[in-house]
DNA sequence: CTAAGTTTATTCACTGGTGAACTATCATTC
DNA sequence: GAATGATAGTTCACCAGTGAATAAACTTAG
């Protein structure tokens, strides 16, 4: 039913390179698809999807602990919306606040204890649902498909890199 | 730098589908590059992506018409959002809403002849980066990634389509 | 025919995210 | 060692999107 609409398209402005544009149609559709389902596994939690990669980057490290601007960098948000997160992680006690000593401009953010605790618990319920995404999906097919993904990435970063004023 | 957090949490959660997981997570982003690029590409046309894709959709359609019900399902907009979407284009004449005659609570919207022009100027300078984006693949990998998106597309639809009360 | 239920669209209050201005600290240089 | 400039975070005002409540028109059942 897209397919349709981008044929029709391509008629009426015949130098639209069709298979690129449905291909790139695809992409937005089903990271906004992908977007969704998660947003609805982790909304029993009261997390959005940056809340959460905040916590799982946190979680992730070693040490536990990172930066408002390495966790932007990361996550790819503004500052501003990070400290928002801050905020609201800081609130439900999944993490600490604290200044560096070293440069006392930096803020120190570390997931606490139980905030490793509520990662363990809320992640293992979704591990179904990511699985049953690759169904049918064999061996090669992954392979492939990452390939693809990298590549197109690899892509983007180049044409979307030009950013030097 | 993703993989490495992937796996780490991996190591820490031995039950997780790590590879699963890390395309999942490459979906999203690339999702979002793409977004991001479109985005970015619509800022000087005054359009963000909803909008966009609601005059596309209109551009696409042999008589130039449709309805904001319809508009909503093939865009995936709430019905709120789309009232906006529609205020902003008539605002600019690029579409214009009158009131059905067969059933008077349907709004139609119809694309005019100015949003017509306004579409078929914007789009060719955006045709470069749509190429370039898919740079360096093949015929093959062309479709090999169509089959891959769309199999996954239809693994979403079960998973998601679970919406019966 | 009318009462109850459904569909279509809009309004309102709220959440999530962004850019611009601001503050505080650190680095550099004259 | 003050002045200038760069960096890190926060605050503020705004844009985009959502859910719940509402209004108007249609449908159906008694």
């Amino acid at each position: 039913m897209m397919d349709e609409g981008i044929d029709r398209v391509g008629q009426l402005v015949p130098a639209m390179p069709v298979a690129q544009a449905r291909m790139c149609r695809l992409m937005l559709m089903l990271g906004a698809t992908i977007e969704r389902e998660l947003e609805s596994r982790l909304k029993p939690n009261k997390l959005n999807h940056s809340e959460f990669l905040t916590l799982m980057i946190l979680y992730s490290r070693p040490d536990g602990s990172s930066t408002p601007g390495e966790l932007c960098e990361f996550t790819t948000q503004g500052a501003t919306n990070m400290t928002r997160i801050a905020n609201a992680l800081v609130k439900r006690a999944l993490i600490t606040r604290g200044s560096s000593k070293e440069d006392r401009r930096r803020v120190l953010i570390r997931i606490t204890p139980a905030g490793r605790r509520f990662v363990q618990k809320m992640l293992p319920p979704m591990f179904p649902q990511v699985g049953a995404m690759f169904a049918g999906f064999s061996a090669g097919d992954m392979r492939q498909f990452d390939r693809l993904l990298r590549k197109l990435a690899g892509n983007l970063d180049q044409s979307g890199g030009q950013r030097l004023p």
